[in-house]
DNA sequence: TCCGACCCTGCCGCCGGCGTCAGGGTCAAG
DNA sequence: CTTGACCCTGACGCCGGCGGCAGGGTCGGA
């Protein structure tokens, strides 16, 4: 299959795919044309880097991962090095969660502490936007 | 104060606080030798800044809130506008954070499935790094 | 024969939050 | 007078994950 083919059925964009290539992450074989020519485990491949990537794996991060995951990461069944590896690089996004989450708390326990004010209305969609004197008050002169 | 001191007063870095000015975040005088000047209160807004910062929110998002966000915004009592807005912004971190949780949690699926296989040993320490023929398959070839 | 769809390489751009020079002024202490 | 600690502006670099453009080859069909 070619990249345009590959990149339909992966949801990637074509520039996505080459940039994973360049990245180390998928190989290809070339038609004399010079045209890459991908198998068909290159599908599964690119869908469970996508889901890496979406799960705030950098590339870099994926790399060392790849070499083993050729079966279907989300359903399939890893080998006991990639649940390892995995469970590292989880570590490292659950921690950036958590960093997140943290500080959001601490916003979160500030406008609840705000809230007895204001409160009730909670988790509610608030359209904002015009809000503070925005442009009255630039810096803190 | 100067730059310095409130870098240091801060845990920021000059360079930062300058970025800071530009992005329209503080406000300083200047003395006569051109030396920037901050007042006291110019700490809380850094350390608030700082804190949103690293809650997730961009420099950009911070802008609307700190023309009111003078006072101490994780113990303080902020208006309600700023209550609106930083509930809006809010909303962007948390999808951002439910992002990734929620592919992580694929991921956790994953691993917990394989782990039927290799079991036990659940949140360990697992130093690995040597993991997979790494090298060996680079591509997909 | 020519169009249009597809493919190629290479390279610059962008966002965000600074780091890091480069090149220079200011000022108090020794 | 020099040193050293501080301050200034301006500008380029970096990471990450592509987007998008330029400039060009390769097909198959009408």
């Amino acid at each position: 299959m070619r990249i345009g083919e590959l990149a339909r059925a992966t949801g990637a964009t074509v520039r996505a795919l080459r940039h994973y290539e360049q990245a180390g992450l998928i190989g290809s074989e070339r038609e004399p044309n010079g045209y890459r020519e991908y198998r068909e485990s290159a599908v599964v491949r690119v869908r469970n880097i996508r889901a890496l990537v979406a799960a705030g794996l950098t590339l870099a991060d994926i790399r060392p991962l790849l070499g083993c995951l050729d079966g279907d990461v989300l359903a399939g069944r890893p080998s006991e090095r990639v649940l390892a590896i995995a469970r590292e690089r989880l570590a490292v996004v659950e921690r950036r969660i958590a960093d997140q989450t943290e500080t959001r708390d601490r916003l979160v326990a500030a406008l609840a502490a705000a809230g007895e004010a204001a409160a009730g209305v909670a988790a509610a969609g608030v359209a904002a936007a015009e809000g503070c004197p925005a442009e009255g008050c630039p810096a803190e002169r």
